[in-house]
DNA sequence: TATTGACTTACACCTAACTCTAAGGTCTAA
DNA sequence: TTAGACCTTAGAGTTAGGTGTAAGTCAATA
């Protein structure tokens, strides 16, 4: 029981050298190891993946999310901060939305200005 | 008249190194030199940087801002392929603020967890 | 029983995007 | 007329985040 590294990486979207990689680091805790040696993963660990990647691809820094998952082995006494990690996080992905939609904003007026020259150019062409 | 690459910098945001590097990688069009072969920078570059940024910092790579760029020299021709550079870029923004804000829930019901634990260890501390 | 395939570790290598250094030119103010 | 601030180029170095290789173990299969 547990799964392969092979399917997690299915599962989880990242390759096995991330796993493997994101092991090493810290930003996964150790994962456990049947008889073999090899790696086991429960539905724990590909839940705290799932946040992990969440947390990554937010734009958290790795050394955050080490930071994270180092106040996980510190249990209870550590839940304080590692809510007011995540919500410190939540406000500046909030921030990022709106950074964003404002750039859409900015990037769609570019588009109707260079359909606007298209348009003139044409009529230039016809007028000849 | 022109302005010089500190001030530039300064109102970009961007490092003179990285100007630099923008130009050297045409990421900027080559900037025109005074008398002394200084870089002269007019509104139309400042401008043309700011969408520069706003591409980037919504993820563009910079080979691909490489392109919308080359495309610039070739003129009226080139106007339809940079709108729909752009229209594509546009849809991933699109897409990056729908992925952000379901990562923001994700984080918020996280959080929302994480008090709860909190508020239980607390009640399992009084109840000593 | 030999080979195939999945796994292990340790370590080297890669890419993107800067960032800095070296060596030098020019201008300005004291 | 020299010190300091500014600029130039060419090229080396750095950082983050992976990605790949080498050498070896183990278990199932032809």
């Amino acid at each position: 029981m547990g799964y392969s590294i092979k399917t997690i990486a299915q599962k989880s979207g990242l390759s096995q050298y991330t796993l493997r990689y994101y092991e090493r680091e810290g930003v996964l805790p150790v994962v456990a190891r049947d008889e073999h040696g090899n790696r086991c993963f429960h539905d724990e660990d590909l839940e705290l993946i799932s946040l992990i990647c969440c947390l990554k691809d937010t734009g958290m820094p790795i050394a955050e999310i080490k930071q994270f998952i180092a106040l996980s082995r510190e249990g209870v006494e550590a839940l304080p901060d590692q809510r007011k990690l995540l919500q410190a996080h939540k406000l500046q992905i909030d921030e990022k939305i709106k950074f964003f939609q404002s750039f859409a904003q900015k990037i769609e007026h570019k588009i109707a200005y260079f359909a606007s020259l298209e348009r003139a150019a044409q009529e230039q062409a016809a007028r000849k």
